[in-house]
DNA sequence: CATATAACTTAGCCTATGCTAAACTTTGGA
DNA sequence: TCCAAAGTTTAGCATAGGCTAAGTTATATG
């Protein structure tokens, strides 16, 4: 190769981020999914597919599909045809989805976004933010407005 | 159906910020991708599989396949056995994300966050920010610091 | 109490994104 | 000039996450 053979000391510190990335977004549905039927638990005393398939936007089947491996992961529990429930470990997820999404959320709001796109966006973001950022936009909420 | 019925007027609503967050995340590789191979163009001269392959963290054959669907999108041209090139289209999307990926960091930076997490954070985010936030961003960094 | 409808499940398909192992080109040196 | 190392590609596999269509179960109501 007769040009540029350095190779850059940071090539293992780049991909680093790449991989975070890949890793949040293999976490992320399972967030989605048990936030989601923490909240249809609360509004309306009981999760069922239907329900998940319609405010996430996909098919029943895919719903079927996806709660079978929370299921491995025991983050929730089911029987056939029956309501879903949470597992301990997923209750504490989603209460950890739902106070990183609320802040999220209030932040974008707070540094002047609408009401719209602080919800769709922080739905994207959550799951990409570390706690340090996290902290941080803490503090800019406790410095400014609400 | 004996408790709540009601469906509620906002499934649509709802279910539109995670088809979002799924169409992001679909163009979200692609992104990655051109960007890296502009840098690599811009640092060196030339943009190879292997280098994108260590910056990802990914293994070799996996770039390969996934520059053949950049190929499909005509975001990307490329001989066998040849350095990848850019299209017209490509170049616009990297600059897009680079000028993007730029605001989200420095943002973070003003927001108090170390450079290590602006840098690991930024990555993830940026494929989920709004034009409107993204406004947002650049206002609050015209007001405060950089 | 029988049955139609709504909800759930299964089966089978697809694409995207990863991997390893093996085969093939290029190319720099001996 | 020719060969070995480095880089590239192919082949084959796996999992995640979508879909539709067809079958099964529960239940609300006539």
């Amino acid at each position: 190769m007769a040009l540029a053979t350095k190779k850059g000391p940071s090539a293992k510190l780049r991909s680093a981020a790449f991989k975070r990335v890949r890793a949040d977004h293999s976490a992320e549905l399972a967030g989605d999914y048990v936030e989601m039927i923490a909240d249809l638990i609360d509004e309306r005393g009981e999760a069922r597919c239907t329900d998940i398939a319609m405010r996430l936007g996909v098919a029943n089947a895919t719903v079927v599909k996806t709660l079978r491996r929370l299921q491995t992961a025991e983050l929730v529990t089911q029987e056939p045809y029956r309501a879903i429930f949470l597992t301990a470990e997923g209750w504490k997820m989603a209460e950890d989805g739902r106070r990183k999404h609320a802040l999220v959320e209030k932040f974008l709001l707070a540094l002047g976004v609408s009401t719209e796109t602080a919800r769709i966006d922080s739905e994207g973001i959550e799951h990409h933010v570390s706690s340090e950022t996290l902290r941080a936009m803490g503090k800019f909420l406790a410095r400014h407005g609400s």
